[in-house]
DNA sequence: AAGTGTGAAGGCCTTCACAGCA
DNA sequence: TGCTGTGAAGGCCTTCACACTT
């Protein structure tokens, strides 16, 4: 029995999605310090599941494992970053340069899994022309003409929540593939372009609800 | 029938608190233009979700709804800041004062649903002992003292992931209530601690998958 | 007439359990 | 023997449908 992938054939569920980067966040804390294999066991532990979850996750996409050994780290890395399309680089556009999008640029875990801020865009004219790693901040009525050509295929909004939509709305038009929303607004957005959006203010009531009603609870 | 609230007496379904926290940002928006009432289908359309799901969301807490005309928005504020816990302030420690943890005292959003910032620590010699916000930034070392005589109750992690556990060690032994988590690591906190994590790598991995694998997804 | 509240049905995800391979 | 891969079972969450209320 091999190391087989095969494309996402049966519909996976979007909790595997989330997981699957849990378990590459994981895999390479082990990697940097020499574990050479892992087993759904040992996975499912680190990560708060199942060992048959584990499995059944890495399953939908192929035979990744060794009965009797596990997975070979150094295997199964590039095999959960095709899966995520992390094997490749991604060009993103930031929109929005605040506290929160300013923070975003200087995170480097974005940049260690292959995300590079080519493009920023605001509507202070305080801030438009001005520079920021290298890239020019540019007024966010540019973006319909450099999202393409640029080749910027994912788009972050970190602008308040009265102006978040307008800016979803220009990405789209630009021909953008994705939206990383920050703003406390749920947007709507076509199908065919890819959405995810974190409400920073969203997962702190999470908290004081699971702590108001004493029942402890993982989420991510 | 009337509005008369409940105990969560039955299990409420993970899902159904994150829902919960965006109907109440829903209707904060509504309440700002002056709408008197909602309906589970109008608030369904605004989330993406359907109208028996909202009915069975709040089903779980109580009966707030009026047949036939609807959710009376001035009622159902209050109703969904009681379940979420926020109809009260939330004293709250970050630990790790870097890019992240510094854009996220700015947030506003955190300060207008009640959680206020109000002991700051880091282990940098240059950073402690200097001010932030009113209160001066001290040592991690001092979390186990300050915390209980602070009466702080959550604590926001945004140090590098080979230093959150042992953060998230202390504030345990200081006696948080709930841990909110930017480390990308999964931490362990022992069950009755309160637990939210949130990896934005993650979060843009999971957004380059879908692009990837063609199916637009909302996730929050 | 309009819209909630809720048992029942349905569907999706997780867990189980074990055959099969190294 | 040890551990994966996977059909089957189980459980949880969502959707349906309609009695009931204003």
């Amino acid at each position: 029995m091999g190391h087989r992938r095969k494309p996402p054939s049966a519909e996976v569920p979007k909790a595997t999605a989330t997981r699957i980067s849990l378990y590459l966040r994981y895999l390479q804390g082990r990697e940097a310090v020499g574990a050479p294999t892992t087993s759904s066991q040992q996975l499912g532990e680190a990560l708060g599941v199942t060992a048959a979850q584990v499995r059944k996750d890495l399953g939908y996409f192929g035979q990744f494992g060794f009965p009797g050994v596990g997975y070979k780290i150094s295997h199964l890395i590039p095999e959960m970053k095709k899966i995520l399309g992390t094997d490749r680089t991604w060009q993103v556009a930031l929109v929005g340069i605040g506290n929160l999008g300013s923070a975003l640029v200087e995170y480097r875990g974005f940049e260690r899994q292959g995300f590079h801020f080519t493009a920023f865009f605001d509507n202070n004219p305080q801030l438009i022309g001005s520079r920021l790693n290298d890239y020019t901040i540019q007024d966010i009525e540019a973006i319909v003409e450099v999202v393409p050509r640029e080749n910027i295929e994912l788009g972050v909004i970190a602008v308040p929540a009265g102006a978040a939509q307008g800016v979803a709305d220009r990405l789209v038009d630009a021909g953008i593939l994705g939206i990383f929303n920050f703003a406390p607004v749920v947007l709507s957005v076509p199908v065919g372009v890819g959405y995810v959006s974190i409400d920073l203010a969203v997962q702190l009531e999470q908290l004081s609800f699971f702590v108001t009603h004493q029942h402890q609870e993982t989420v991510e």
